[in-house]
DNA sequence: AATATTTTATTTGCTTTTCTAAAAATTTGT
DNA sequence: ACAAATTTTTAGAAAAGCAAATAAAATATT
């Protein structure tokens, strides 16, 4: 499989998460950063390859063989961001774009041996889960921080935004993935919450508190 | 630079260490299995790029871009073997292809965070020198097994064959990067050596020891 | 030394892959 | 049903490659 047929199983994989009955030429062609007259000619050529299923002006879905390509591909690229993170500790914010090119490597045995390097983990440093060689994958039932009760102990297991200024804000903010958090006061004004993290209190805005996933 | 242009500045800079006035169009396409034809238009558009220089029917060299390109392709391919040998526990022969593809990954801070992790080497699992940041390589007088004197110890930096069989043979008898060896008799007849290695003894033919470096 | 032959290198024309702009076709929303 | 939005088709671009034809250089022969 070439480097961008890849890319866009990934895409149509992670937006059939959201629109699990058939994912549109032009959403997948937003994600990818090119023109939806490209992406018709990608789906016919994954189609042939039993990748997708496709009819023209229906959008598409995986094929069981192309769910499982696209699960091995989401699986390498959450396997080198925990490399990156917890080996050669990058921040949050650094690793995708690499992990994007890391994750054509063509190699089962070297994705194989770095899971076992970095300790088989379930999930990647954004607390998305990692599906193992298998293609299973662990469910966490994952709360956001605006919808936790007062006074319980929660730990940090991801984010929803994952984009750039977002992360910077967290590693400013010493929020990490494992922090604990203990909401204190809710302010029924405007839901800006009272927050014990690492042990210090620091006011935490609706808009954060709804982009952070806690268990 | 697309991985093309590196492949090709890779295979240069190797051929240029062999005939330094310059390299041939065949030996290039030799060794990145493709034809003269497609080397030739390579060339052109290296050399546009101030990458060689290139006068046709006259071979081709390196310019100091070009030289320094190519060494930072090297140091890459040479540090992911350091990462798949010593992290990932691959053996020796298994690492060529795997970095490869590992040294075309476009971030000059992975490299180096790599390198940092990997504790600066400065030689790659088969013993060749590993370029640092600034291009610079660590010089050692390599000896032949077959040339050094009896009974004084060395210690295997590398072999001179990288052939998967060769390789291959090296794991059987556990001779490894770091092995020492004390060359105890040496046949006159046909050369063969009895040597120590790891504390036991055993008989090395004269090809074998025309293919290990020691120091 | 001059010519013929072989080897090496380049040019030309064409293929495949991925992508694009513009035109045409289909579906959707009101 | 018709305008708007979406999708596909068409025609053509750039990158990398190849086979066959041609050109230049190197080597052998007389």
């Amino acid at each position: 499989m070439t480097t961008s047929e890849e890319n866009y199983l990934k895409v149509i994989y992670h937006l059939s998460l959201v629109s699990p009955k058939g994912v549109n030429t032009n959403a997948i062609a937003a994600m990818l950063d090119t023109k939806a007259s490209s992406v018709t000619d990608m789906l016919k050529k994954l189609s042939d390859k039993e990748l997708v299923s496709y009819q023209k002006y229906q959008g598409v879905t995986l094929t069981e063989k192309g769910f499982h390509s696209a699960k091995m591909i989401v699986r390498k690229h959450r396997l080198w961001e925990v490399f990156l993170v917890e080996k050669l500790h990058f921040s949050w914010d650094e690793v995708h774009d690499i992990a994007e090119e890391l994750e054509h490597i063509k190699s089962e045995s070297l994705i194989n041996k770095l899971d076992s390097f970095l300790g088989f983990p379930d999930f990647d440093p954004h607390g998305d889960p990692i599906p193992n060689a298998d293609g299973e994958i662990k469910k966490v039932t994952k709360l956001l921080l605006s919808e936790v009760e007062l006074n319980k102990e929660y730990r940090c297991i991801g984010v929803k935004d994952s984009s750039s200024d977002f992360l910077k804000y967290l590693d400013k903010q010493k929020i990490a993935l494992g922090s604990t958090f203990v909401v204190k006061e809710k302010e029924s004004f405007d839901d800006t919450l009272l927050v014990e993290v690492n042990s210090k209190h620091i006011t935490i805005s609706n808009k954060i508190a709804t982009n952070l996933y806690v268990h």
